[in-house]
RNA sequence: GGAUCGGUAGUUCAGUUGGUUAGAAUGCCGCCCUGUCACGGCGGAGGUCGCGGGUUCGAGUCCCGUCCGGUCCGCCA
């Protein structure tokens, strides 16, 4: 037997127990006659205690760090104890040890505070696995997939496995393609998400089905994307929108629960997409803050029900807002004693390419009633008044107002809200808010393509009073001017994204499962009837043998995980991943394959 | 495809206006130490300043190119 007991286990009432402990040596202090190593595992670390007896044993094998060691003994109490540490009343009084592995001197200390850099604890990613900041990641991360499966199997979901090697189907993200050396010249694709697969479930009638499984696409890298991830993926037939959100707002409850130990009751707000987009810029809102968007002037056909409040900041000759599409204004609240210094990096701030502001207007709201501008020359303290109280500003706010093109501008002031946000410190990693964003745009128009793009996917239903819009009109259009006109532009989606504080944890939709609706749907995308055949003459055709109403989800199980952790970047919650250019620096993937690898897929490499 | 920051000892970093032998901390090695737990004390080794080119009497420092890494924009239904 290796061990009788692990590193973390040990207390009190162990003492005089003869025991084995095998793990790895965190340090070694020597103090003459005795020395102390303390002897690490996945439990925990336990103190050994070598004796002046042992020292001869010790000279002849030398103890190192990482060393794998195994020491029996007596477990003892300590004369002087160290309560930071779950065994640190006792240690183990060493008779004998055998070295079971060497190591060589590790490249980087394993400990919490190690003093690796990234790229060298990627390198080395089986070294930094040991350190215990990365394993109570990995901790957290099987505790929320634990959760998961518990409560989908009470709620009869079934996890069914769907395959990898699957086809190519340019909609949507790049594929990763896999050729096929038994049909050479073809190519599998892996999966972006098993979404066809899992509807194709529900027309087999595994009315309830979950899988917790990677998903492959082949774009540019992100802190929190990579082109290997894992989706929590789930669909259910019989079922309408309200059932799905209500089903999987257990979910995220019951994660919370099991995760957190936080008891999360309290309803969860919902909200439009426009009042989204409208209120804070973005559809995917952080709201454990408040510094709402003002509107002060925007496009009609953008917010058709909004009141047009333009008239607050017109009949003046500042150009910069007379010939901007948009302006918007955010009171920051408590920051109007900000000096000259700090709206001036703001400004930068705002000017930076990724945010493309051509510049920064202010008004401090004095806590003495007055107003301070940097756009007095032109606005007197009235017209400063109303643009104050439109923004919701209370004396002490500093009003931040930028201008310019409807989307970018949009982009800017949500970003700016996050950045404020952010720098007052109402983003704590430790407060969490969920919400769900309904009533998506089922379209988008795609300028460069002159066409019509899913929003979602093209498996997704119009909301039920847009169905009718959808199958009486034309969906093929030869004129881009026609597109923002045409009845699709306004249709809605059966469609709704969970979000949580800012970040977009999960999305689904009620799914298109008649053949007439799919087939209007890939036509309005551009396929013609050939070409909707040879992608998607399997699910069409299924549609036609039975299938039930249905709809699903799919949960972002990295970006949930690394979020609960209270980190940015999802890598710390993934055993092996990829770096910002999708290469494992660890094993050196991608890389070239052989010569008679080639052969066998009868492919010839021709780089450009 | 684009922007931006970085690359100096095993590691994390400092390095002034371009100027003598490139420093600190930590790790590593040796010696001392019987209650440490970030042990302590003394001593020592350790550098192709990412790579290539250029400017200069002289380059870690300035310029051009390139490679690698981080972050972001585009992209990611």
């Amino acid at each position: 037997m290796f061990r009788t007991n692990t590193c973390g286990e040990l207390k009190m009432a162990d003492v005089n127990k003869t025991v084995t402990l095998a793990g790895w040596v965190q340090t070694v202090r020597k103090f003459g006659s005795i020395t102390f190593v303390d002897l690490r595992d996945r439990y925990g670390i336990t103190q050994l205690l070598f004796n002046e007896s042992l020292n001869a044993q010790l000279e002849a094998n030398p103890l190192g760090r990482e060393f794998v060691l195994q020491a029996n003994g007596k477990v003892t109490e300590r004369s002087s104890k160290n309560l930071n540490i779950l065994t640190g009343e006792i240690e183990l009084s060493v008779e004998s040890f055998t070295i079971l592995n060497k190591s060589i001197t590790p490249p980087f200390t394993i400990q919490d505070d190690t003093d690796g850099g990234d790229e060298l604890r990627m390198k080395y990613r089986f070294l930094d696995l040991r350190r215990n900041a990365v394993k109570k990641n990995l901790e957290l991360r099987y505790t929320v997939g634990r959760s998961t499966r518990n409560y989908l199997h009470e709620n009869n979901f079934m996890d069914i496995e769907t395959p990898f090697l699957i086809k190519s189907t340019p909609e949507g993200a790049r594929d990763f393609v896999v050729p096929s050396r038994m049909n050479a010249g073809q190519f599998y694709a892996l999966p972006q998400s098993p979404q066809t697969f899992k509807q194709l479930l529900m027309v087999s009638g595994y009315d309830r089905y979950y899988q917790i499984v990677k998903c492959f696409r082949d774009e540019d890298l992100r802190a929190d994307r990579q082109p290997e991830f894992t989706q929590i993926d789930c669909e259910m037939c019989f079922v309408e929108h309200e059932d799905i959100l209500q089903t999987f707002e257990g979910l995220v409850r019951r994660i919370f629960k099991d995760v957190k130990n936080i008891d999360y009751t309290e309803t969860i707000e919902r909200m439009t997409w426009m009042n989204a987009m409208w209120t804070y810029g973005n559809d995917k809102p952080d709201i454990r803050f408040d510094m709402k968007l003002c509107n002060l002037k925007f496009p009609s056909h953008t917010f058709p029900d909004s009141k047009d409040i333009s008239t607050l900041i017109g009949g003046v000759d500042f150009k910069v807002f007379e010939e901007a599409e948009t302006v918007v204004a955010i009171a920051v609240p408590g920051c109007s004693e900000y000096t000259r210094k700090q709206t001036d990096e703001l400004t930068e701030w705002v000017k930076r390419p990724q945010i493309g502001m051509k510049g920064l207007v202010f008004i401090k709201c004095n806590a003495d009633g007055t107003y301070k501008s940097s756009v007095d020359k032109f606005y007197d303290a009235d017209k400063l008044k109303a643009i104050a109280e439109a923004s919701n500003a209370k004396a002490g706010d500093l009003i931040l107002i930028v201008a310019g093109a409807e989307e970018r501008t949009r982009k800017a002031a949500s970003d700016l809200r996050m950045f404020m946000g952010t720098t007052l410190g109402l983003r704590k990693a430790e407060d969490f808010k969920l919400l769900w964003v309904l009533d998506f745009p089922l379209f988008e128009y795609d300028e460069e393509g002159n066409r019509w793009v899913a929003r979602h996917h093209p498996f997704t239903s119009p909301k039920p009073s847009d169905i009718a819009t959808m199958i009486n009109n034309n969906p093929v259009i030869e004129n881009a001017a026609e597109y923002l006109k045409h009845p699709y532009a306004n249709i809605k989606a059966n469609a709704y994204d969970m979000v949580l504080n800012g970040n977009e944890i999960g999305g689904g939709s009620i799914r298109i499962f008649q053949r007439e609706l799919q087939e209007k749907m890939f036509a309005a995308l551009g396929m013609d009837a050939a070409e909707q055949q040879h992608k998607f003459g399997f699910l069409l055709g299924a549609f036609e043998y039975g299938a039930p109403p249905h709809g699903g989800i799919a949960f972002g199980f990295d970006r949930l995980c690394s979020i609960l952790g209270g980190s940015e970047s999802i890598r710390d919650f993934i055993a092996f991943p990829k770096n910002n250019s999708g290469r494992d620096i660890m094993i050196d993937a991608p890389s070239t394959i052989d010569d008679k690898q080639f052969e066998e897929l009868q492919i010839k490499l021709d780089l450009k």
